[in-house]
DNA sequence: ATGGCGAATTGATCAGGATCAAGGCCTATT
DNA sequence: AATAGGCCTTGATCCTGATCAATTCGCCAT
């Protein structure tokens, strides 16, 4: 069974348009995940869309965008952390990637959005209508360069997680924590935004699983796990040598 | 154990450099699959590899691109099939992608090919200097457009993959036996490009798995096999409440 | 502190696909 | 047509990860 049903809402959209939604809420305890992601957006996008987005709060678990609908804007993390998926027929649910403060979600070729976008923890989003977009990079190359090379990225890491989907349980568990601590930027020790159930979905395991790789490799001294969150990687040589 | 090495060579990229160099060998027997493709390049995209880009041939297994070379050209099969693909450090093979004549591969987005190209049979492709088709795209709109809607319908597929990954032996045999029935735009019959070594590396299964899927998937009266190539769907109904 | 609840861990068993091992079929070459 | 070799199929067994089933842990609210 999912972890969190998806609950399907256009009100997002349509009271965007006309002005900024007030901050539906206050954000309680921000995701302690505000490390700086290699993946971020680059500085002249990232700055467009500051200054002509709209920043909004998501509570955990709240829809940000849904599969079908229209995809008219262009999100990034400020901070908190977002996660995409899509729901397969059999009820099972394929999260498709994660995303970091700094890091931009959203991307979409066609009219619709391909997935769903839901907030993992409160989290700020900053939001920009993709017409908006579209208007300066008509006027600024720069722009138009970032969004392809976005695009890139965007594709590669999905090209990745095929290569990560052919190999063992343990090679993904390992490669999702090498992973997950260099988009933080983490030396050593981090704090995991996700869950346990959000993990297995995105690696195409079950938390069972999930679980005892971690116990596994506690044990093998690689990892040290406090508190179902928080990952220290206590060698990461050995980690590396068991991956890919 | 691989079906065939990859074996390195930057000739090609030397030779076409001056001028179009002239066709190794003539084909002897050219692919069966030549239907239309649903991923074809648009048609302006289309007429200016043909009109600007050379037109090579490649034998069967000889390779086309190699990963870690630099991307400098964009190409199209004109007919038989191309496989890309990536190596993994355990020496498994994962195939990335399977191209029929009228799409277009080699779409890189970095300086590098992330991939390997390979001709699966002897084939024809056109290829087009990547500087070249800025050029042209800088004075035309519909190309760049073009370009763009390529990629995303790459992202799409990639996307596609990654669930077609997570699901059974039978789905993900399935799922590829009519994704390739939708790609050659065949009715009911039609020629597979590739090998079985060449479908179980594509679908992250081994030779055996998906031989015995197949010849289940006869016994249940819903497709036919003939040699070993020839795939009949005798019931896409079945068929298709099988997948997704 | 205490109770309650969702999330995570741990254990036992099951099943799907990998692996190991023959055998059979198709194609190419002579 | 004969033969060789690669590719494919089929069979038997093993092993990894899923499934079913209890606990246990951690976090809130009381």
């Amino acid at each position: 069974m999912l972890a969190s049903a998806a609950v399907r809402t256009t009100a997002f959209h349509s009271a965007i348009q006309p002005a900024i939604r007030p901050t539906a809420k206050p954000l309680r305890g921000a995701s302690p995940a505000a490390g700086k992601s290699t993946d971020a957006a680059g500085a002249h996008l990232s700055e467009t869309m500051r200054l002509m987005g709209a920043t909004m709060s998501f509570a955990r678990n709240s829809e940000i965008f849904g599969e079908d609908e229209p995809a008219d804007y262009l999100y990034k993390v400020v901070n908190g952390c977002v996660r995409t998926y899509r729901i397969l027929s059999d009820g099972r649910r394929q999260i498709t990637g994660f995303y970091l403060p700094g890091e931009v979600f959203g991307l979409a070729f066609g009219a619709d959005h391909t997935e769903s976008a839901e907030a993992i923890a409160d989290s700020k989003v900053v939001v920009l209508k993709r017409r908006a977009l579209d208007a300066v990079a008509d006027r600024d190359a720069a722009i138009t360069r970032e969004l392809f090379a976005l695009t890139g990225r965007e594709l590669r890491r999905v090209q990745d997680r095929i290569l990560l989907l052919i190999e063992s349980a343990q090679e993904r568990v390992v490669g999702f924590l090498l992973e997950m601590a260099e988009r933080l930027a983490a030396e050593r020790t981090y704090e995991l935004p996700m869950s346990r159930q959000d993990i297995a979905d995105y690696l195409g395991l079950t938390i069972e699983t999930v679980s005892r790789t971690l116990t596994a490799l506690e044990g093998a001294a690689a990892i040290e796990v406090g508190g179902s969150r928080r990952i220290v990687l206590r060698n990461r040589a050995a980690l590396a040598a068991m991956v890919n």
